[in-house]
DNA sequence: GACAAAGAGGATAATATTAGTCCACAAACA
DNA sequence: TGTTTGTGGACTAATATTATCCTCTTTGTC
């Protein structure tokens, strides 16, 4: 009941990008080197915050990643679902998973909105939030 | 980021237990049929129940299991926490990990918020609660 | 055009965690 | 005494996570 090291990898990344001047791109390198993170491993990591359109890449000489978004508009929440896909406190809440029971289930219900608390814990706090301080 | 599978028999054994006559023994190999659960890994996390203190064994002839608290005592957050150990989102967040920056960190900060609130939803649904179809 | 810098992507290995199985043993009871 | 039932440990299997390696493509620079 964690979130994975890859997850908490990509939120350094993100806050890595967060402080860097708007629109600058920092290399996989750059950051794999600042927040050690192993830089192959962390170029994978990379890729699923592209794929969730957080961040945008570019490739060659110069190239790099930056944010897409503004620090204000990107959540916890957002970081940890593109790595983990959408949460799941258990198998019978994940999306597609046909439990015979559900929803009328109590515990899947319970569940629910356990993890539904959770979410909106992460879902408050931008990077934005977090830069600052937080309030 | 879910419950094992292990907290899940967990649960439903709870609840199996809570179901029957206050004080009545289940044996594991009963409810290991009843809920489909392996009956040795069933029995290894009935063991668990029991470092808790939420179930009482005995063995022998007729023996087997039973709760030691009423149902309206245990709740979803004491069966996992039984199972798992204390909820830690993060190793951050685990008891007696060192980061340097904890607490002042304000990502931990988050997550620590964040699974609270998760806790407190799960320290809030009794088997009781449960078995009434929960209101 | 050649070369270097970077991301993309696939394969695979190394670890760690979770889940499950097996077996000898101890306690309770008939 | 022997059967039922939990205990405990060792072990295996399955799965997930983390890490590494290598080749390829894109882009910019000389």
């Amino acid at each position: 009941m964690q979130i994975t090291r890859q997850s908490e990898y990509a939120i350094r990344t993100v806050l890595e990008l967060a402080k860097a001047p708007v629109g600058e791109l920092l290399s996989a390198r750059f950051i794999s080197e600042q927040q050690e993170i192993p830089e192959d491993f962390l170029k994978k990591t990379i890729k699923l915050l592209v794929l969730a359109d957080l961040v945008a890449t570019q490739r060659g000489t110069n190239g790099g990643v930056r944010l897409i978004k503004s620090p204000r508009e990107i959540t916890l929440l957002d970081v940890v679902t593109a790595i983990e896909g959408p949460l799941a406190l258990n198998v019978c809440l994940a999306p597609g998973y046909g439990c015979p029971n559900q929803p009328s289930c109590p515990v899947s219900r319970i569940l629910a909105r356990a993890q539904k608390a959770m979410a909106d814990e992460l879902g408050k706090a931008s990077l934005a939030d977090i830069l600052n301080g937080e309030k």
